[in-house]
Order: C-alpha cells, then structure tokens, then sequence
DNA sequence: CGCTACGTTGATAGGGCTCAAGTAGCGTGG
DNA sequence: CCACGCTACTTGAGCCCTATCAACGTAGCG
C-alpha cells in the first residue's frame, strides 16, 4: 500500500539542527553498508528474488528447511509457533535483515515469516551459500555477523520485556524503529506502523489494550504525534526524548543481582 | 516436548515402564551425539582446555572478542548488561553448548559468561575456526546447528516470559534444566540448582520472591520434592506432569492473534 | 556464636489483563 | 448517497497477579 521507495540522500534538508548532523552521517554509512553487503551477496551466489504482498509467507514452520533469505525491500515479521497453541511475533525484518536461521538446528522451520507489506525478498539456497562461503570468507563473515546480530537482538527483546513497564516498552519500541528506518535512509519523522496494535502488542508481551492506552498515554505526554487521518501514521519528532523516556523508566530499577 | 515416538523393539529391559525406555533410549543417543561433537571439535580445531571455579568469568562484556568457547562439564550463566545498568540472566550453558556468539558481530561481547560450578571450557580461536571450517564443513555445519539452537532457544525464552504466569514459568524452567541434564546422559531425579533464587528469577523475569512462592507452591502440589537438607537440591519424579502443568497453564490463553 | 547470604512467608499496592462498550475507517451493496 | 457490516482502535471499570516492603527462619562459616 504505502511503500516508502528509498530515499535519496537529499542535501537539501531545512532542519537546522546541527547535533543531528552526526547522526545522519552515521546513518547514511550503514545504509551504505547493507547496500554494499545485499551486492556482496548478490555477486557471490545466485539468489531468487521475489516480489511479496501483504499476507504473503516467505516461509512457514514445520516445512524442511533449504534456503535463508534477505529482505531487499519491504517489511516482514517472524511468528514463532508452539504446538501448545501459543503464538508470537519475535522478529521485525527489513532491507539487509537475514531471515530462516532458525531452520538450520534441525532442518526445519519453527516460525513462519509474513510480509507485513509489499515488497521484495531474496532466497538463498543454504547449500550453495555454504559453498559460496568456504570460498569467499568475507561472505561467510557477513553471514555469521547476521546469525551474532540475531542473538544479540533476541536478548535485548528479553530484557526489554522483563524490564520494561508498558509504556516505556511501547517507546522502545518506536525507538527502535526509528533507528532501524533511519539506518536504512529512510525518514523517521513520518512513519506508518503496518502492524496492528495486536501484532505489536505480540511483539512486547502486551495486550492490544495495553498498546493503544500507552501510545494514547506518549501522544498526551508529546513524545509522539498522531497524523491526522489514521492511527497508524505517526510522526516521532524527538527520538532522543523517547530514548530519554525509556531510561528514566528503568532508572528506579536498576537492580543489580549478586 | 516429551514426544512418544514408537518404541524400539528392545525387550531386555526391566522397567516395565514402555514410554520410559524410548525417552531414556533418545537421551543416551544425545548424549553420544554431543560426546561425537565435542571430538570433531577436537580433531579439527587446537582448544585451550582450562578448568574454571564457581564466580570465574569465560569472557567479559566490552573485552574484544577473539575466542568462541564450548562447555566440556560444568554449568555458566550469561549475563547481558545494557549500559544503562541493567543485568539479566538471558542464557545458560550446558556441557556440548558453545558461548560467545554475541560478540562475532561487532568483535566485542556483550556479555558476562560466568562459571556457576567448577568446569572445564574449550576456548577456540574464532578465525582458526573458520579457516579449519572452510576445510571441513561437517565443524562449518556444526558451528552453524549451534547458532541456529540458540536463536530458536532465545525465542522460546521470550515466548516463556510473555506468555506464561509465574509457577508455569518456574515449573517450564525445571522441565528443561532435567531434559538438558537427560540429554547429558545425567540423571533428572536428583537435581541440584546451583543458582540464587535471584538468578533463577533474572533468568525468569521473576523477583526472587516470586520464584520461592512458585516453588513452594509446586513442592505442596506434589510436583517437585524438596530434598532434606538444603532448598536448591531437588527431586523431579515426574517431568511429564510438569510438563503438563505448564502446558494447562497455556490452555486457557490459547490467544491465536490476527 | 554471631555474622552474612540465602530463602520463606505475609501484607499491601499497583500495573496490566480482562471484560465490555463505544468510535472510527473502509469496502460493499442497496 | 447512505446503510450496513467488518475490522481496527479507544476508553473505562474491576480484578488478579506479581512487585514491593518487611519480618523472620536457616545454612554455612569465620
């Protein structure tokens, strides 16, 4: 539907804020540096690529598992699935993000991936990835980097969820696709969320409720503006002050066990 | 968890217990598994085996990565720090599993891996290791099964923690601390916690007080026994009825989202 | 024997879940 | 054009679970 086509590094910004002019700098060098890494993977195997919908699997749990994927374009989300019923998003996927790791361990996926939007994947067959990778080290680096981010980030997820009080959760959340938009050039000030306050409140370990009060809660304090038409479509105008919401949120806590 | 696969025509066992002999017939096939790894290891890689004490650290957060380690006896906990003072048990490690994949990304852990029990771990250099892989791809392929348990075992994690309440989180815990000592070849009746109920509890996302009622309350139900002496040796008479407390506590949410 | 760390148990309060009602956006068909 | 139904979202009321605070019991050890 709304496809934010990648944005030029425009020069031409009226914002005067000169603190943030380091921050756009490191944002455009990693948005260099995944384009360089979807090139790099580009020359080193032969990947399919593959126009998605919204709705669209990139892959489902239970099926053998034979390729990874990378996200080109669009945004997809990673449900894990356990026979008992239960059912969570545990991962958000855009442009450079590794998608299918956890089908390697036994063979087998144990989550589906779903475009949450238009877009473009590419599939890798992990046989010949593993063959591109014994040649070309660099290749087999990036990929265990992927793999090393992945962990990283499910922890962070983790202490997130046990920290966390709702809101601040919420906040994080946005934070953290600010950072994720913006180190792909693409504008945070803007941004339309394409998950339902259900799907992100799977995400957090929230009830949808719970999501809607405390976006309402960030919108009455003004660290989020609503759009006019839609409540999906908000413009995060200070990052850095939900950044600071989320500290002060863990503050008081702080414990330290042992 | 507990899948009764089709029993192996053995007859010469005395249990007369039949759902008992394919579970203990898989553990024992783990257990080799995971001694065949650990050879493959080294015979394909020089590891520096060093004996470690309860409280020595494997490596710390913010120290340059260089090394991967792998459990050979003993117990560890990771702990995650994020900088603004937060701490969390996000992982513990058995004999056969690997540490350290958090800091391959940007060459510097993330985390604290400490030693719970006297032990020993292998360190193997990360770059020896990914040379020695691109020789032999059976230890490439290894590597990779072991990152791949870990991203599916930090999502079930995340899944614990949003979806369970308190006893079924600290009965889900118990359940597989014995399947991960079954699938050492040790034994599960007979269990000695070597964690705080404050570790417990980081590991949980619980408060330790929560851990102690949780456990009160299963001993009085019959689920767990308290040995004489001491509240962290314990006795798991009965792992499927644990299990099937924790998957009655699920029934009920059974949320199926979108 | 007293110190310290660990564990248990109780009372209380609060945050988030549940249940419920109402609103907004949107496509369909009259 | 509006009625209609559907889905998503918001907001309120009440309750339950767990965190918090506090007191006490227990094990290990100098």
């Amino acid at each position: 539907m709304f496809q934010t086509t990648a944005c030029a590094p425009l020069s031409s910004h009226l914002s005067p804020v000169p603190a943030a002019v380091a921050v756009v700098d490191e944002d455009k060098a990693s948005s260099r540096r995944i384009a360089a890494t979807l090139e790099q993977i580009q020359r080193a195997v032969p990947v399919q690529r593959r126009i998605v919908r919204q709705g669209d699997f990139v892959y489902q749990a239970s099926k053998p598992f034979t390729h990874l994927y990378v996200v080109n374009t669009g945004l997809f989300k990673v449900v894990n699935l356990s026979r008992d019923g239960r059912e969570q998003i545990v991962g958000l996927k855009y442009r450079g993000d590794w998608m299918g790791f956890d089908g390697i361990a036994d063979q087998c996926h144990d989550c589906d991936a779903v475009a949450l939007d238009t877009g473009e994947v590419w599939s890798i067959s992990y046989e010949g990835l593993l063959q591109a990778g014994a040649r070309e080290p660099a290749l087999m680096a990036e990929l265990h980097r992927a793999m090393s981010r992945e962990i990283a980030h499910d922890r962070d997820s983790l202490i997130s969820v046990c920290t966390l009080p709702a809101d601040a959760r919420v906040a994080d959340f946005l934070c953290n696709w600010a950072t994720a938009l913006a180190s792909r050039g693409l504008r945070t000030d803007q941004v339309t969320l394409r998950m339902t306050r259900a799907e992100i409140g799977s995400y957090l370990g929230l009830t949808l409720e719970s999501v809607s009060r405390a976006m309402s809660r960030l919108g009455r304090d003004g660290l989020i503006q609503f759009a006019d038409k839609g409540r999906r479509e908000l413009h995060l105008r200070d990052v850095p002050a939900l950044a600071e919401f989320v500290r002060l949120a863990v503050e008081p806590a702080a414990r330290t066990l042992q």
